[in-house]
DNA sequence: AGAGTTAGTAGACGCTTGTTTACTTGTCAA
DNA sequence: TTGACAAGTAAACAAGCGTCTACTAACTCT
């Protein structure tokens, strides 16, 4: 009796857009297939039927969501700087990116690890490391992506607004140094 | 009929080496209290009768275990230098301290969350800006810690040795400029 | 208008979790 | 030697999980 009208798209839609939300905000072992129906307003079976298992959904919600590909595409010679951008506004705003932060909130699980890794990989690593020159690209890309991450887990442990209240500036700028360094040839 | 002699100190003591070992090597909601108490030969109740709940016995382990001290410790004007050996060799080896695996492993309960962050401010943050000079050394602790964080996600998304193929000289050439630029003052 | 397809639902299944209770057994002082 | 205390054990508890089956009701097409 939730529904008035019987729409299996965007049903499907909902659910798939509430698995994102709530994966990104409490990580994948915090959620529930449960919760995931609730927040989405239809029945749990309904889940199951649609992305057969939990782990297929978070997949699907991975695929889905924006990703980071927009700052990394652009011209080479700026990528530093919107990296160091992006990160630094990370670090301050409590809007951050779903799927960033279902990256570094995604917990252990080993079937999720596969997905992780593959998903980081094609989307961070590979786009990275297309733009540079020298030896070795994808190496440095990975140095990239150590950063990357460890703003998100910085602020998974610290809370948003951890550097807000020093110089913003400043911390972009020191990220944008450390960029060039690790991209560089 | 597990026990032959009967000592609590040494029983306790097991059941906290194999807690550490265990939150170390599959993160903190992987790892069950019948897993730890198998591995420490214990019976599962008697790790609750010693350390009252599972949160209470990752703390204890966290506190246990070996941490980053020893790195940060020493000459300040090193301190670039040594971490870089340290994230550079522990990218490479498979042989990490638990402690620091069990930062980036620990997922996302809540009630873990908060124990975690007092320990990393405590143990990393804290003790890095304490040998810094100039304004505001705790926010370039704090990107020294992203980057110590970022490598612990790496590793655990890419395994390790993931950068071992190249060159690894260069690699913790490169984290020593960038440990330098984000602690300069 | 009626039959058939299909979205949606309710409820239970089997399993695992952390934790607790009631019991047994080894150890050591008197 | 015996009694008491503490270490260790087995089993069950209640709750939560992902998943599945059987059923209801709405929409569509002839």
């Amino acid at each position: 009796m939730r529904q008035v009208t019987r729409d299996r798209e965007a049903t499907s839609r909902r659910i798939l857009e509430a698995a994102g939300d709530l994966f990104a905000a409490h990580g994948y072992d915090q959620v529930t297939m449960r919760m995931i129906a609730a927040e989405a307003g239809a029945n749990v079976a309904l889940v199951n039927r649609y992305f057969g298992t939990k782990a297929a959904l978070f997949a699907e919600a991975l695929a889905t969501g924006s990703t980071i590909e927009s700052v990394i595409a652009g011209d080479p010679a700026g990528l530093a700087g919107r990296l160091a951008h992006r990160l630094a506004v990370r670090l301050q705003s409590g809007a951050t990116e779903p799927v960033t932060r279902m990256v570094d909130r995604a917990g252990t699980s080993p079937e999720i690890q596969a997905i992780l890794r593959a998903h980081v990989e094609a989307t961070v690593v590979k786009r990275i490391a297309a733009q540079l020159d020298g030896p070795h690209p994808e190496q440095r890309a990975l140095l990239a992506a150590t950063m990357i991450l460890g703003t998100g887990s910085v602020r998974r442990l610290f809370g948003p607004g951890v550097i807000e209240a020093v110089d913003a500036e400043e911390v972009e700028a020191r990220l944008r140094s450390m960029f060039e360094i690790c991209l560089r040839p």
